[in-house]
DNA sequence: TCGGGCGATACCCCCAAGGTATCACCACGG
DNA sequence: CCGTGGTGATACCTTGGGGGTATCGCCCGA
């Protein structure tokens, strides 16, 4: 009658790996157990979900279709878990992602203006978690940079920003006022999973290093070990004397979107939709260099 | 572990009804059986979930929580075995809702064209059942009128139709090319369900006829026994001898949208969102009688 | 031809979901 | 003040399914 979540799971273990043995490892159950889990949830959904050769184990198409859906439905089931679990302990609480350099504290005053009893909590994200932890229910809303796979999520555009490159500070282009695409071309490339910050294709995409978070890798570029683009924001959050940034004024810009689960309704997050959006200037502006600049000159021949 | 959904929709039961007896009659199980679930669930998620008093049932915090979450991820599961079943059989199918008077055949015939082997099914929808049609997998797509609880939907604006005021063909203001809504204002009302086509607040909303689906509301209309208020296309699909339809400029026009489940990925589903937005101009059109018209006069002059 | 890898089968144990009978509690009417 | 009916919880039984181990059947490569 109901899909059995549990046989869903060992599903998605046996069709990650398309080995039964590995997967009940993976599990930690017997093998021959989850050969006959799979077979009863096949038998559940009334149709073949893998093909055994002797060559080996594939998907079906009705396999595909399930592993397309399997993934999102666990997640909810656990977001919903997550939720309960947070509203059984009374905590008026709001956890709000966000990808490094966006700043949450402009929305998160305005929220709490509103909502003086709750705790607006913050959690960093990053490029290959974001729509997971939006969707399993680790944080209630984020600000994330696209592409995303917006599968499940609600998205509402906030502001651009303008993308740097990122140089070592002894990088013959380090001082300039700006730099072309094209002027970089030859350089090796610090890879971000997040394509946000990929400008265009490069003709060897596995070659140089593969890192996952800003910190590591500004740390390569100032080894010199390659160069590396991120969102403006960033520079300002992220500043180091042996890195230097370049605007890159021919990429097209960053885009961050407000995101949370679509599956769900919460007025504590509608109302930090709101804020946020009330506030995108203010964000976006915080992301910009020279007005911190401008601000700390003036602080400075007054003081 | 993982959550049990049948419990999940034990608990629906007994939320929706707030009485463990008569929960257990609907779920056709016996009350402690019904009991012992409950608890075991609660058990589950470390939390209670209904406070028993002397008084009756009543739900927690952690139980509203968990309504409003239950019925979104039992329509996923739902879907999800639909879907299963759908590829199961190989089938290249792409159902399609629709609200009354939208005509589906323009983006049909685009999508179609691209996809040769894909068979476009329709299913029509009213107000009360669009949303879960979408999201338990019975419709893959759908054109959906606001408003509409968009709730685990992806919904894409397409175009907008005037509303016009359906009256028995012998009415005072029949022969009119246009009413304001202050003229109807002590007319009693044939309500349907959707707001899209209640205009503003009535005195007494629960005076008066309910109905649920157009030719059921024309039916009343037509009797005498109110009036009441349609998108403009539906007077094209569904014009008769003792009904007459005025438009009503001063109400602000009915929204079509796009809408599909946002838990989805389907490049189906996608190119169908594709041909209704390239088709949306002409769909809208469908919808005007005066066009109709001149294309008549055009062929009967000529013949 | 034979051994190794892999999924399926056979056969056990045990827990949990189903059932029935009954209890505990409370509101309410006489 | 005491039955009485309604409601959820408890006790106890049966059964099906999920967990295990041992082993088979099959194919492939040495």
């Amino acid at each position: 009658m109901d899909l059995d979540l549990r046989k869903l799971r060992y599903f998605v273990a046996v069709a990650d790996r398309l080995h039964f043995g590995r997967a009940a490892e993976e599990l930690h159950i017997a093998q021959p157990v989850l050969s006959r889990q799979i077979r009863a949830l096949e038998h559940d959904l009334g149709t073949s979900l893998f093909n055994r050769d002797s060559h080996g184990v594939t998907l079906t198409d009705a396999g595909r279709q399930l592993m397309d859906d399997a993934g999102p439905l666990l997640a909810s089931a656990h977001a919903v878990r997550r939720r309960v679990s947070a509203s059984a302990l009374g905590s008026r609480r709001l956890v709000v992602g966000f990808r490094a350099g966006i700043p949450v504290i402009p929305a998160a005053r305005v929220f709490e203006a509103r909502h003086p009893d709750v705790v607006v909590d913050v959690q960093r994200m990053e490029w290959d978690d974001q729509a997971t932890m939006l969707l399993d229910g680790r944080v209630d809303v984020g600000y994330v940079r696209l592409p995303i796979d917006e599968t499940g999520l609600r998205l509402t555009p906030l502001y651009t920003e303008p993308l740097m490159a990122v140089l070592p500070t002894g990088h013959r282009l380090a001082g300039k006022d700006e730099v072309s695409e094209s002027d970089l071309a030859g350089e090796p490339l610090v890879w971000h999973g997040d394509a946000s910050t990929q400008p265009t294709r490069r003709p060897h995409p596995d070659s140089g290093l593969r890192v996952r978070g800003v910190e590591e890798k500004l740390e390569h570029v100032a080894a010199g070990r390659g160069i590396s683009f991120v969102g403006r924001s960033e520079t300002v959050f992220y500043s180091r004397p042996d890195i230097s940034y370049v605007p890159v004024p021919d990429l097209p810009p960053a885009q961050i979107h407000l995101a949370m689960a679509a599956d769900r309704t919460s007025p504590l997050a509608d109302d930090f939709f709101a804020a946020a959006q009330a506030t995108a200037e203010v964000t976006a502006e915080c992301g910009n260099y020279e007005m911190w600049q401008r601000a700390n000159d003036a602080v400075s021949r007054h003081g």
